[in-house]
DNA sequence: TGAGGGCTGTAGCTGTACGA
DNA sequence: TCGTACAGCTACAGCCCTCA
């Protein structure tokens, strides 16, 4: 399932775990980012992680926060449900329930005592600078998930160029290019904003299924403004709680605010949650 | 290519002013 | 005294630049 629809619903553009939000409010959970306690009935911590494959294809995710200094990162990852999603689409593309117990904390472990600088422990504390203060928290290395095998059999959708993608942004003023989707391999792609052809860049190639696309004319004036990019429609997962149209849509930042759905109104919940 | 770490826009909180 | 509106401030953490 897309969580695009959802973050653009809930909260405004570019806005700081803005989809980490949304699938909160798809599994119908209140979001309290910063409290000690698990997101769900403090038993289940739920991370969303942003991953995209590179040139390779092989799949590949940012550093990752866990909490803040004051809070307990052992009681935060004990019990986790990883949810991968789609740097590009916003689709959900996996998930993983992991325990931190075992081999896997004793691994963590030897974070504590390792040098910062020269050991790269996969658990460590950065201060980043907010405002005139120092806000220091835990993080969580890139390599450390595949290193724990939490990216085995999860399937990277698409490719993605963070030069590419920060360019065209700059160049739309901060507006985040527009998506299209092509089928078949074709060259072209319809706009879903203004109706509009869109074609595939010709001098890019390398990212699986990412194509930076040229908007022809005629255009509507906020296409003017605003970079395209053009996704296999193939590679998208088939979603079972929507249609395909709800999807694309959705992919496309096109849902409206009325026909939103919620994940948690369309899979009852078993009474007993499974336990 | 990956690690390190600074940058940045938004949400939410808090304090203050003002009118009923 | 209370309720409301607004401004300012802080926390957040994804984004992205630099460098080895």
């Amino acid at each position: 399932m897309s969580l695009r629809g959802a973050a653009t619903a809930l909260t405004r553009d570019r806005s700081r775990g803005r989809f980490g939000n949304a699938l909160q409010w798809h599994f119908g959970l209140e979001s309290h980012d910063g409290e000690a306690k698990l997101d769900w009935e403090d038993r289940i911590e739920i991370k969303l992680v942003t991953v995209w494959a590179r040139r390779d294809g092989r799949l590949v995710c940012d550093k990752l926060k866990v909490c803040d200094l004051g809070v307990d990162p052992w009681h935060k990852l004990s019990n986790v449900l990883w949810v991968f999603v789609d740097r590009v689409s916003r689709v959900v593309i996996g998930h993983r329930f992991f325990r931190l117990a075992g081999p896997a904390r004793e691994r963590l472990a030897r974070s504590w005592g390792a040098d910062p600088h020269f050991q790269r422990p996969d658990l460590f504390v950065e201060a980043r600078q907010s405002g005139d203060q120092i806000a220091p928290a835990y993080y969580l290395a890139a390599s450390w998930f595949r290193r724990e095998g939490l990216f085995d059999g999860i399937e990277p959708l698409f490719g993605f160029d963070g030069a590419w993608w920060a360019a065209a942004r700059r160049r739309a003023r901060g507006r985040e290019p527009a998506i299209a989707l092509s089928w078949q391999g074709a060259e072209r792609a319809r706009c879903g904003h203004c109706g509009g052809r869109i074609r595939r860049s010709p001098e890019y190639q390398g990212f699986v299924g990412f194509f930076p696309g040229l908007h022809e004319l005629p255009l509507a004036p906020s296409c003017a403004a605003r970079g395209h990019v053009i996704l296999e429609g193939e590679r998208l997962p088939r979603c079972h709680v929507s249609s395909v149209e709800e999807q694309l849509r959705d992919i496309q930042g096109l849902t409206p605010p009325e026909q939103l759905w919620r994940l948690t109104d369309r899979v009852a919940e078993p009474d007993d949650h499974e336990h």
